[in-house]
DNA sequence: ATAATATATGAACAGTTGCTCATATATTCA
DNA sequence: TGAATATATGAGCAACTGTTCATATATTAT
């Protein structure tokens, strides 16, 4: 398969999103349904910052949305892609 | 869906495997079949060094395996779980 | 208005990454 | 044996990443 040197920049990119465990942890909280900033702290024992830095990325890489209610944000799961590319790789990661 | 912290460690390990744009490139040629290093330098004109390192991060990730042939070796992708988070990945890249 | 709460953001810093360059190892050929 | 070829590896370095800390913005409550 001829990749051209964009999608091949806009592929790696899509995994970079999912390249660190903070952003995994983050998914895989926010496949259960959507989560406020601060929940997602709570339950990853994270500072909030830290989380709204990284969901800043998710974001931005259009794996995330941000629902905004009151002062609370709240973040769900953009596409189901995402959730696929999830299970599928930790389909590999258990078994494979 | 709750992930034990080890597990969220080896995906992330699993895709940052994928994080690079040269490493997607060398994935999208051996879904194509098995190539040796040169002709993996030559074809994404990456010098050989490059490409090697590249390979030796993806060998320990069991993304490839490598098989010697004389002085050359062939790599290909090691299963079919890395050919289909690249191809549900370009996916979401082309359309979502 | 002021204070309190929830989130976002910028700077700074340590740790990591991917390359180049030099060198090492392994295999083939003369 | 010695030279040539194919790949691997280590050091070193510039660029990038993820966190903390301090501060900013936005919303609600008093």
């Amino acid at each position: 398969m001829k990749l051209t040197e964009l999608k091949a920049i806009k592929l790696s990119e899509l995994f970079s999103a999912l390249s660190d465990a903070s952003r995994v942890r983050i998914i895989s909280l926010l496949i259960e349904g959507e989560m406020s900033v601060s929940a997602l702290a709570d339950g990853l024992k994270m500072s909030e910052s830290a989380v709204s830095h990284q969901l800043r990325g998710l974001r931005q890489m259009h794996l995330v949305r941000a629902r905004k209610s009151g002062r609370q944000v709240f973040y769900s799961l953009d596409d189901d892609h995402v959730a696929r590319l999830f299970t599928l790789g930790l389909d590999h990661v258990q078994h494979g």
